[in-house]
RNA sequence: GCCUCCAUCGUCUAGGGGACCAGGACGCAGCCCUUUCAAGGCUAAAACCGGAGUUCGAAUCUCCGUGGAGGCACCA
């Protein structure tokens, strides 16, 4: 057994929209990784970006976590002993470490307005040449710097990274990632707001509250040396990293536009937790498939409960490529996790579908249902739907659609008046009474399984596919189902 | 344009020098089971991006090319 540290992981979305799929997987391997190694995971809020703060994001994540499962152990709505866990509330220790990182002369102050910024920019795009910083406030006296900030300035503060040299940051599952320092701009560090941006904040935090791995999307990659530089300024050690590869959309061109993710609820998709519930997906399923994007245990286990992966979760199975979504097998693992319920469960959860689509059902008559439809469902939204014959008075079908292909109506009336008489004189109608009485009575009429069969199962369920014939019987009871046949007859009277 | 990452069946992946004429899963096709539909069982088709090199031997290591992705904001 080998010893591990526990390890204290970081889940840090910024509240600006929708908790997807991506910070799904990330929140899902921070929780394994701390969880397995008895560590923490924490929820921090990254939201020093005022202007795209969105009210009711934060909520959301919080709530998707929770529904997924994947509940934290420290976060801004219960706390901890490393808070506040909102980044909007930690001013005052950002404004210390800009403090030192600008007396250590690792930063600088700079009063390049926007605009000036903006033409810089297009000079360079013009020339061909990357767009970056040019310099200009890099090179100012620091005591002339500090009197215009304390005369109240308008300004930044940028990070002086070194001209030469080249910067070498080790992920866990790239291995070492150097980079040339002309190639790493001196980047804002401190906004004119006063507020960190994320290189600043996130590497702040991540050593104030003791975070031991970081892994976050692979967009931070190009950053990753500036956060090492910010790091190694500050003079602390070097966290653990692992950058995630993106999710792409399922045709593996690109990642999923804003348009393109709205647009999947049309086919019953969502790359949305919020969205996962409505549309019939269990968490366990969510959790099972994305865990598997991205990592393996084996070359053959495919089915993991949280359990599972707790046990099983390890960095080093991690897989660096790029993942298309793929919603088919998303759809298999509902169903297998569907099938795993056992049938209180079930139908506990199938309770809240029924409701909203206006079906009144009690809990019992629920657990009788489950099994028949439980290998037939792949969201749970679909069971409503399908078992809507069984909550109604009666049912309409198609007098053409009784009679099987090949048969008249007399023949097909012939079948349900000989059962007719069977049933009539039965106690209970179930699969064990009823099954082998009527397949011996089409016998003897002279009829295939599959034809008598059929005629009885249009009569009771008015559908031509429907879940299993005599367990409907059961369910209806033996009241409604001879009514039921008493109308079809009717219905093949008229033909 | 510049920087970085990635590269095995359509998709998710196993593989970390010989165990690979490359394994599993989804999907697809066929068959079996079967009262319909499912579920289940079996079978099939389907991939190592290209080129050099290292080596007795490369899907596995190195380099180049190509392709794909991400990034280049007072956003995260």
């Amino acid at each position: 057994m080998d010893i591990v540290k526990p390890a204290r992981v970081r889940f840090a979305p910024s509240p600006t929209g929708h908790l997807h799929l991506g910070g799904a997987r990330t929140a899902l391997y921070d929780y394994l990784l701390a969880k397995k190694t008895g560590g923490q995971f924490v929820l921090r809020i990254e939201d020093t970006d005022q202007k795209r703060l969105v009210p009711g994001s934060e909520a959301e994540i919080m709530h998707g976590l929770r529904w997924l499962g994947i509940p934290y152990d420290e976060g801004p709505d219960i706390g901890g002993r490393y808070g506040p866990y909102r980044q909007s509330e930690r001013r005052d220790i950002y404004a210390e470490y800009t403090r030192r990182l600008i007396d250590s002369g690792h930063a600088y102050y700079c009063f390049c307005t926007p605009d000036r910024l903006e033409r810089v920019r297009q000079d360079q795009q013009k020339q061909k040449i990357s767009p970056h910083y040019d310099g200009t406030c890099r090179r100012l006296d620091v005591d002339e710097a500090r009197r215009r900030v304390i005369n109240g300035e308008r300004h930044v503060v940028r990070f002086k990274t070194p001209k030469e040299g080249t910067t070498t940051c080790y992920d866990l599952l790239r291995g070492k990632i150097h980079v040339e320092n002309q190639n790493i701009d001196d980047y804002i560090l401190v906004k004119s707001d006063g507020l960190p941006v994320y290189h600043l904040a996130a590497t702040v935090d991540d050593h104030e509250m003791e975070i031991t791995h970081v892994i976050r999307g692979s967009e931070w990659l190009p950053t990753f040396p500036l956060h090492t530089l910010i790091t190694r300024a500050l003079g602390w050690e070097e966290l653990q990293y692992v950058h995630l590869s993106v999710f792409l959309k399922p045709s593996g061109k690109g990642k999923m536009s804003k348009r393109e993710a709205a647009d999947l609820m049309k086919d019953g998709y969502s790359i949305f937790i919020k969205d996962m519930e409505l549309l019939g997906y269990l968490p366990e399923a969510v959790v099972n498939w994305i865990a598997l994007m991205g990592w393996s245990y084996d070359d053959h286990t495919e089915f993991f409960t949280m359990p599972d992966l707790v046990d099983k979760f390890s960095l080093d199975r991690l897989n660096p490529s790029p993942a298309a979504i793929n919603f088919t097998k998303f759809d298999y693992f509902n169903a297998v996790h569907i099938r795993n319920l056992d049938i209180d469960e079930l139908a506990r959860r199938l309770l809240p579908y029924f409701e909203s689509a206006g079906v009144a059902v009690s809990f019992d008559k629920l657990r009788q249902i489950v099994p028949i439809i439980r290998e037939r469902i792949t969201t749970l939204d679909e069971a409503p739907e399908m078992t809507a014959y069984l909550f109604k008075d009666t049912v309409d079908p198609d007098p053409e659609a009784l009679i099987p292909k090949g048969m008249t109506s007399r023949q097909a009336s012939e079948i349900i008046q000989h059962s007719l008489g069977i049933f009539e004189e039965m106690d209970r109608i179930n699969l064990e009474t009823a099954e082998p009485i009527i397949r011996e009575l089409g016998e003897k009429l002279g009829f295939t399984a599959s034809q008598t069969f059929w005629v009885l199962r249009v009569a009771i369920t008015g559908q031509k596919v429907s879940p299993p014939l005599f367990e409907s019987m059961e369910i209806l009871g033996k009241e409604s189902s001879i009514l039921r046949l008493r109308k079809a007859l009717q219905k093949l009277d008229e033909v």
